[in-house]
DNA sequence: GCAAAGCGTTAACAAATATCAACGCTTTTT
DNA sequence: AAAAAGCGTTGATATTTGTTAACGCTTTGC
């Protein structure tokens, strides 16, 4: 159950976890199943959880005073699910996140985190790696919304994504690229150039 | 000429630096003026440097096919200036940061970086909190340029960063939000809501 | 001190994108 | 098996934003 996290964590750090930081981990990482549409995080909570999803989907989104969602994350296996800002400024979280598909995860508190980070040096490397990352895929993704066309984003999208182009229904990456579904769908009819 | 990082650094962390981490320190990063225009770094380069700001004001920015610059980011006093894609995967940057005002900088390179994390803890500490930080930041902008109206967004900015309303011109802070400096001009004439 | 560059604004027009409405097809629910 | 919901597409139209050009004012460089 708990193996793909492990060797999810493996890759990230210089020596493999020992088994007894395994079994840390393993103690401190609790299964949990949500149903398609199901919320691992509702707006207005304080998002106390982290998810590592080892099957399935999920989405990470707002919703305006029209009532339309934005999407601002996609997930899948491999992801962690979660609201930083909420999480670490233990402010209302302003997202949503449900399960797109069924989904299996693999949540921790946020104490427990600190905790495990105490426990076993590694992780807090590779919670920096992983930072590191996510910074720089934010920040790819920032300079994309602000510079490109809404065609420009999709080919980059496609291109960086192939994995959420599959998975995801077209109107679900229209809202994650900030633009409607009809757009979306013209730009797709388009000739390649 | 140190004062404002050690005071910065002191601010993160939960003891102050011991004095002789402030010497290590105040080796480990090297003043460096910038005239206004003047670049910190050039597209095409790798970033091998991460500047502290102790005075001045600086801007990181693409140009696109048709010669118009993008802003990605702003910085003044106790920012950082740095590509942390380029200066982490060590590939050519895409970006180029200049002075917009003539600046002053504490330079360190990325080697001395990870040589101060390993002999002050603290160091790694606070930028784990900076690097929190700056996703928190980054997130709040990529989910409003992916939501809001350009209104919206001019909004929020001038809410969040009255420092760089104040300290930049209008065309740049279009640049930033990514509209036009007419569509940022018709914007701000409208009768405030 | 003068010329040039930088800055913000406005207007007319063009292009990109959103909105609204309708349709056909597929999948899910009952 | 029928009904409902989800999905992608298309067309007509509205709105937002970009483009081009021009103008006046201020700051900068020589």
């Amino acid at each position: 159950m708990h193996e793909p996290l492990i060797t999810y964590i493996n890759q990230y750090i210089s020596s493999p976890l020992t088994s007894e930081e395994e079994k840390l981990i393993t103690t401190a990482f609790q299964p949990k199943r949500l149903r398609k549409k199901q919320y691992f995080l509702q707006a207005g909570e304080v998002c106390k959880n982290t998810g590592f999803i080892t099957k399935g989907a999920m989405r990470q989104y707002t919703v305006d005073d029209k009532g339309v969602e934005h999407i601002v994350h996609l997930y899948i296996e491999n992801y962690w699910a979660t609201d930083r800002e909420s999480s670490i400024m233990l402010t209302p979280s302003r997202y949503n996140i449900d399960a797109w598909e069924d989904t299996e995860l693999l949540v921790i508190s946020r104490a427990n985190i600190l905790d495990l980070m105490n426990k076993i040096p590694a992780l807090v490397e590779m919670i920096r790696l992983m930072d590191e990352r996510y910074a720089i895929a934010n920040n790819r993704r920032l300079s994309s919304a602000i510079s490109n066309t809404a065609e420009k984003r999709y080919e980059e999208f496609a291109q960086n994504h192939p994995q959420f182009n599959l998975r995801f229904p077209q109107h679900i990456i229209a809202s994650y690229l900030g633009v409607t579904k009809e757009t979306l769908s013209r730009i797709r009819k388009q000739p390649l150039k």
